[in-house]
RNA sequence: GCCGCCGUGGUGAAACCGGCAGACACGCAGGACUUAGAAUCCUGUACCGAAAGGCGUAUCGGUUCGAAUCCGAUCGGCGGCACCA
């Protein structure tokens, strides 16, 4: 077949048939099956792309053949740095290079052939969409999930702009690699700790993998203690949280960050210095070197004196970098007896340590960390663990000086974005007035396009006069715009939400549109994004709910991850590996069928693997001899009558295992088995034709299956067989094979046969035989015998249709 | 350090609930057809052994009639979190 002459003509035909659409009419379930859009970089689709649309759309094409009115939509996340850095690079507008791009991109997509609905298409850098981005920015300042503080927050030097705490990787830069400083300013944060617990307990009810489930659980890290309050000599009040309230009489000293607000209230004058020192010193040292476990720990004593709630003892106050200010209260109880950090750091300045837990039944080393009984706390002595913990958490809520508490490890999202290339925040600043949103009725606020770009830390917008004079939708007065952008993670939290009601102009999208639609029943992207785009997105989507605008909880019910494909080099593909692999030119040899073939078949989906091109070749012999053993068995004179013997029950067999397995594989997305069990009917179907004399319909029934089953493995090349075969319509109107339980069932079966586990030879055995039966008849066989050697048998084991094992 | 996942032929990988390890392919070897073969078809292919047979799923041990699969320890790899109180 001439494959490039077939894509085309049945894209053509697809498309005047409006056959990739949703149909709304239908009254068939919906399945809606997403892939995680792009973002349009350099021109072409790259060997990830198709490994991810590829095998997903024939699992679309495959629910469609199931009877499911399938919903596959495509855009593009447009905005984002890259565009912008070429903009600095080249002078190219990030407009005009993301629009070309995405030309570019549509048209290999759609040479793709997957089953898209170009008609939900979105961008999230049109005006039609990021008017809508807006719209949930103002909604959720309205709920109170937007706010503006000032905060010290990660700065990328490289990208001059600043970061989630998502996307920072081992303190640095998610997309650049380059170190983050520390920086503090005043931007917009997402409330998402709102929804830590929600977010947390969410994820036991989804078809998720349980490692992103776990990863997620991890970034959230929730942990469950007690907060305490050590009140000052000058009576302000230390809060601190710590999950081993049981060890609170062996607190020997409390510590402060250094970024703590009552650092510069409580210390003495005579130890103002030193703390100063410390302070200035600390800031200097980046994140990673701070954040480093096998660095020393130090640091200076306030002067200052606070009381231990529990037992009135006097301790000292000591600030330390180990004591991080993001983190609960930024303040912790030391207790060095129980503590590493504490241990080290009371051992290197001299502060006392005081051992409140024994290890039961045996030594107690310190530091001792693990549970253990309770000693030198009073009437709490005895107690063990959580009961200790809880007693001792009851008494400082009856004290009032603190009570159990959760604390979770999760902050909230940073938006604010000191770039260009993304949806700007719907703010006005007046000087009167303060942050004052902007009206509904007056979005989107345009990105305008005539914009300078100098990376100096200040968003481009910032120096653009004309966008950044504003009336204050208050009090009318002279007013400022907000120069900055939203995270295009903002863009990508809600998208699927808008694809089920792309073209509204009155709404993000209607309550009836995604009624019908979401959730996503299926969602297959990368596992880079589990602690950024997949929880943004359950966040937005739990806070959608809570205002009413949506009835559902969790946008993704099932969710695959796709593995990498690697370079043939095992290392990830990069300009800089020099590894990279096109699939242009295997596209241009084998077509695109061959090649999305090729992928589902030599990689297991969820794990991937560096590339390699052996098979693929294999893989185009392959629809070769579909194509051939087809075409010659549709030729064949129709024979009325012909016998049903065992061969006819064979491939019957064979035909029926193949639907039962197929479906089964698809539906788990275990492509690589499912194309092994094609090309197992396949050798089943040329095996039987072999033969003299034939079961003419029995053939042509099978092949027609064969033809159905491989429908959405290679959708061009069966459409066109279809046809050629005297099909009508299309291949994809008609139903996926079924397979008839009956022609699954045997007469007889090959069991192993096992004299005391050990397998003696192979017979077989009629199907429904009882126990007694196989029993007697393994005991017959010669093999059987002569390893028997006339010995009782004391006990059988038989798996039915496996295996009898004969015990002596 | 903590959490999670993984380790199977020369290669990519299979194996549902504990039941014939290596499906399906690639590669390789041999053969057929052929002027020719990089085409097509057939046969073989975990390893050791000529064979009978033995042995085998990272290593060691355990549970079981039976373990790639379950349990414990060890080694190796990957991913996440990490001075988180």
């Amino acid at each position: 077949m001439d494959m490039k002459e077939i894509e085309k003509k049945w894209q053509a035909r697809w498309e005047k048939a409006k056959f990739n659409r949703f149909n709304e009419k239908s009254d068939k379930p919906k399945c809606y099956v997403l892939e995680m859009f792009s973002y349009p970089s350099g021109a072409k689709l790259h060997i990830g792309h198709w490994y991810n649309y590829g095998p997903t759309d024939s699992y679309a094409r495959f629910k469609r053949m199931q009877g499911y009115n399938v919903f596959q939509p495509i855009g593009f996340d447009a905005f984002g740095l890259p565009a912008e850095n070429y903009a600095i690079k080249t002078g190219i507008h990030p407009k005009d290079s993301t629009e070309k791009n995405i030309a570019t991109m549509e048209q290999q997509l759609r040479a793709m052939g997957a089953m898209f609905d170009w008609s939900a298409e979105i961008k999230t850098c049109d005006e039609s969409y990021y008017k809508w981005t807006q719209w949930m920015f103002l909604q959720l300042y309205k709920r109170g999930l937007a706010y503006r503080k000032e905060a010290p927050v990660n700065w990328c030097p490289s990208c001059q702009t600043v970061l989630a705490n998502e996307q920072v990787v081992d303190g640095r830069c998610e997309r650049c690699s380059t170190q983050v400083v520390r920086k503090h300013l005043t931007q917009w944060f997402f409330k998402i700790t709102e929804y830590a617990e929600e977010l947390l307990n969410g994820l036991d009810d989804l078809d998720w993998p349980e490692k992103t489930k776990a990863m997620q659980r991890n970034w959230i890290g929730k942990s469950v203690g007690c907060e305490v309050e050590f009140e000052c000599e000058t009576g302000d009040k230390i809060r601190v949280f710590t999950t081993r309230c049981d060890t609170i009489y062996g607190v020997t000293y409390v510590v402060l960050a250094p970024e703590h607000p009552l650092v510069a209230k409580i210390t003495t004058p005579g130890q103002q210095q030193a703390v100063g020192d410390y302070i200035v010193e600390t800031s200097k040292i980046n994140e990673i070197e701070r954040l480093s476990t096998t660095r020393e720990k130090t640091g200076v004593f306030t002067g200052a004196y606070c009381t231990n709630p529990v037992n009135g003892k006097r301790v000292p106050i000591y600030i330390a970098d180990y004591v991080l200010a993001t983190y609960g209260t930024g303040a912790v109880m030391a207790v060095p007896a129980h503590d590493e950090r504490d241990f080290a750091f009371a051992t290197k300045y001299g502060l006392p340590i005081v051992k409140v837990i024994e290890r039961q039944g045996g030594q107690t080393e310190l530091p001792f960390t693990e549970d253990g009984i309770v000693v030198n706390s009073l009437n709490f002595d005895g107690l063990v663990g959580e009961e200790a913990r809880s007693e001792i958490a009851n008494y400082l809520a009856k004290l009032g000086k603190g009570g159990k508490k959760v604390n979770y490890r999760l902050r909230d999202w940073l938006v604010s974005r000191q770039r260009y290339w993304g949806a700007p925040i719907p703010v006005i600043h007046c000087p009167v007035c303060g942050a004052v949103p902007v009206p509904e009725k007056d979005l989107p606020v345009r990105l305008p396009y005539d914009v300078e770009f100098h990376p100096d830390g200040k968003s481009p917008l910032a120096k653009h006069e004309k966008f950044m004079h504003a009336v204050c939708p208050k009090c009318g007065g002279e007013a400022q715009r907000d120069p900055d952008t939203l995270d295009t993670f903002v863009c990508s939290s809600w998208y699927y939400l808008r694809y089920a009601d792309a073209h509204n102009d009155k709404l993000p999208f209607s309550r009836e549109a995604v009624d019908r639609l979401l959730p996503v029943d299926t969602y297959v992207g990368g596992a880079e994004h589990a602690c950024m785009h997949l929880l943004y997105a359950r966040f937005f989507t739990k806070a959608l709910r809570d205002m009413g605008y949506l009835d559902f909880d969790e946008p993704f019910r099932r969710l695959v991850h796709q593995g990498v494909i690697l370079g043939p080099d095992g290392n990830r593909m990069s300009k800089s590996h020099g590894n990279i692999v096109s699939p242009d030119e295997y596209v241009q040899e084998y077509g695109s069928d061959a090649f999305r073939l090729y992928l589902m078949f030599g990689f297991s989906y969820t794990e991937g693997g560096p590339w390699s091109d052996d098979g693929i070749k294999a893989i185009a012999k392959f629809l070769d001899r579909v194509e051939k053993l087809i075409l010659k068995i549709c030729q064949y004179p129709e024979e009325e009558g012909a016998a049903f013997g065992s061969e006819e029950k064979q491939l019957n067999y064979a035909r029926n295992y193949a639907i039962q397995r197929v479906s089964h594989d698809l539906e788990a997305f275990s492509f690589n088995t499912a194309v092994a069990r094609l090309m197992e009917l396949v050798n089943a179907i040329n095996k039987y034709d072999a033969l003299d004399r034939r079961n003419i319909p029995l053939l042509k029934a099978t092949a027609k299956d064969l033809l159905l089953l491989l429908a959405p493995f290679a959708p061009h090349f069966c459409e066109e067989l279809w046809q050629q075969t005297g099909g009508k319509g299309f291949v994809f109107e008609q139903s996926y094979p079924k397979e008839d339980a009956a022609a699954l069932v045997l007469d007889e079966s090959e069991y192993a046969v096992q004299v005391n586990s050990k397998i003696v030879c192979r017979a077989m055995f009629a199907n429904g035989s009882s126990r007694e039966e196989i029993q007697a008849r393994a005991l017959s066989l010669a093999e059987v015998q002569a390893r028997v050697n006339g010995s009782p048998v004391k006990k059988c084991i038989v798996v039915p249709g496996r295996l009898v094992n004969l015990i002596v």
